[in-house]
DNA sequence: GCTACAACCTCTAGCGGTTAGAGGTTCAAG
DNA sequence: CTTGAACCTCTAACCGCTAGAGGTTGTAGC
């Protein structure tokens, strides 16, 4: 029933030293020991920490992944403050979408270079004179 | 004719204590220095900063850039390895969007919370079916 | 029970890519 | 020739890990 942090990590994909710092800064609580100082964890870890690992994946910062899942496990939170922390993280990935969309866009055009030769090269001369990108970034 | 580093990171908008990391990484050549030791520029530097400014922007990795900086530096070579380099890039962006706007859809469902009372939120309702058992850390 | 050994433990130190500060020196305008 | 903004080096911090050294524990097979 309870996993050792290998098997955590192999059913997560995160790395040993990872779920270890994890710990550390409180994202995960202490999981529960053996006699021995070995941690063990319970089938609830693993969704947690795929959760986190979710979110890592998709550029949330720490405490972000913090206040996202504090407001899981906080029912007694008013409403309209688990309304407002979603609404801002909404709005972050919003805007990450846009910028990255634009970013796609504009090394979409880059990639049509057709193998030429570096002269006459668009990737080269869109990195050189960035006054060339479709969009301004920032 | 020559600037000083503080001229060269208001031209490039890359601060001055990055400017000198790029050197010591060997990203950009050491300097010329004065008799007292200050670092002068030629304008080839304001360029060459440019380059790596807006390929950093554009989320490419020091050594990627360093590759593609020997790339623009022999125009007669094949413009394939920057090719590479960029479509790899591109792919990473792309899988990127997709998970983000797949996440945005998740928060957006969430935040259809209307301020209801507690028991029926759908914030923490959604949180608790996609990560179940996210216990609060301390 | 005992042994072998994979897997665990803590601790320190490093990575990339910067940024901030302390404490001292140089350059150029007035 | 003085002033002070801008420069210098050096160290250390930041985030989010990751690797290694050196020692201990858990368990499977005998």
């Amino acid at each position: 029933m309870s996993l050792t942090i290998g098997e955590l990590s192999r059913q997560t994909a995160v790395k040993i030293p990872t779920i270890r710092y994890y710990e550390q800064i409180g994202l995960l609580a202490e999981a529960i020991r053996t006699e021995g100082q070995q941690r063990r964890y319970a089938p609830g870890d693993v969704r947690r920490l795929n959760f986190i690992r979710h979110a890592r994946e998709l550029g949330f910062e720490i405490e972000a992944i913090r206040q996202l899942l504090s407001l899981a496990n906080h029912p007694d939170r008013s409403c309209g403050d688990a309304h407002a922390i979603t609404k801002a993280h909404l709005d972050e990935v919003k805007d990450k979408i846009a910028r990255l969309m634009a970013l796609r866009d504009e090394l979409e055009s880059m990639v049509a270079c057709d193998n030429g030769q570096v002269a006459e090269c668009r990737i080269i001369e869109v990195l050189a004179d960035h006054g060339q990108c479709l969009h301004e970034t920032h």
